[in-house]
DNA sequence: ACGAATATGATGCCAAGGCTACACTTTCTT
DNA sequence: AAGAAAGTGTAGCCTTGGCATCATATTCGT
């Protein structure tokens, strides 16, 4: 049955990018997206156990996300492999200057992100809980959108 | 080091209920949405390419999801399993009863998804782009405050 | 100081969701 | 009516991110 195109693109790499304005480019970049998110986590959540005075030790962040901390363990092999945190055996977690970086970022979103949802009538438990998914898929473009709407309120 | 408690509690079913509001709660329940969001976007394609007055052939779904056709069809095993979908085999993919009001339910949800963006100012490429991720970490409350939030508007 | 309690790390298992490659079926075109 | 073109399905591979289990290291409490 010859009657559409191939499916079989060439499909590159494309590394990090805008994504197409097409169908398929928005779901290829959501899942782009999706695949940063468990990281952005991890590195905002190191950053808020070193903020509050204590460790980020695997137990400690398996508590935190609701894993086992085996899970939490392998998570923070990716961490490192990517650059974003070093450990010291049986010492703790500790996010690298691009690590702390991200983490910033994403704290900065994800207030934000609640902020709004907030301002717009959302109820705070489930502005809090919805946040934590709905961060990830926050453009920084949006982002920008969301500050303006903020500031447009007050 | 015995210090803080244990991490491994009983850590029980939960099957998709509300989620204490705990972080640790929180973070299962984003995950948990997040497990129905390959779902949800299927159902929600399916629907929109019969709507179009076409079929929904594993081509056609991967084209516009831009994955290739095997992934497609493979994720067509898991909606036939999880009772959304049924197919003949080469001749197309079908919604059930259930997977039909999944797709409407998504589809309405992204469409107010993309409103609310664009009324709080975020321009329309990445109101579309970034809606496609959002819209599966809204929760019912959420989309109430969203729909009461745009009638207040006009 | 030493045994108990707890944390840590390693290993192996699983399911989901990507991919490529290849065989088969259907449809189109001549 | 073939033969070509396109779609479909299957199989096998990979990575991610869950889990449980077990061995080892550290720390606490007496
Ligand atoms: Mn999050
Ligand atoms: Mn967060
Ligand atoms: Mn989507
Ligand atoms: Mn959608």
């Amino acid at each position: 049955m010859p009657r559409r195109p191939a499916d079989a693109q060439q499909r590159q790499a494309a590394p990090n990018l805008p994504a197409e304005p097409t169908q398929a480019g928005r779901f290829e970049q959501a899942r782009r997206v999706q695949s940063m998110a468990l990281l952005e986590d991890y590195a905002e959540l190191i950053a808020d156990l070193h903020a509050t005075g204590g460790e980020a030790r695997p137990t400690d962040i398996a508590r935190r996300l609701g894993v086992t901390h085996a899970t939490a363990i392998k998570a923070i092999t990716r961490l490192k492999r990517e650059g974003l945190a070093t450990a010291r055996p049986y010492r703790g977690v500790f996010l690298t200057e691009e690590g702390e970086q991200l983490a910033a970022r994403v704290k900065a979103r994800h207030l934000l992100v609640v902020e709004v949802l907030r301002a717009i009538g959302v109820p705070p438990d489930a502005a809090e809980q919805d946040a934590e998914g709905i961060e990830h898929h926050v453009s920084d473009i949006t982002l920008q959108a969301f500050a303006r709407f903020l500031k447009g309120l007050k």
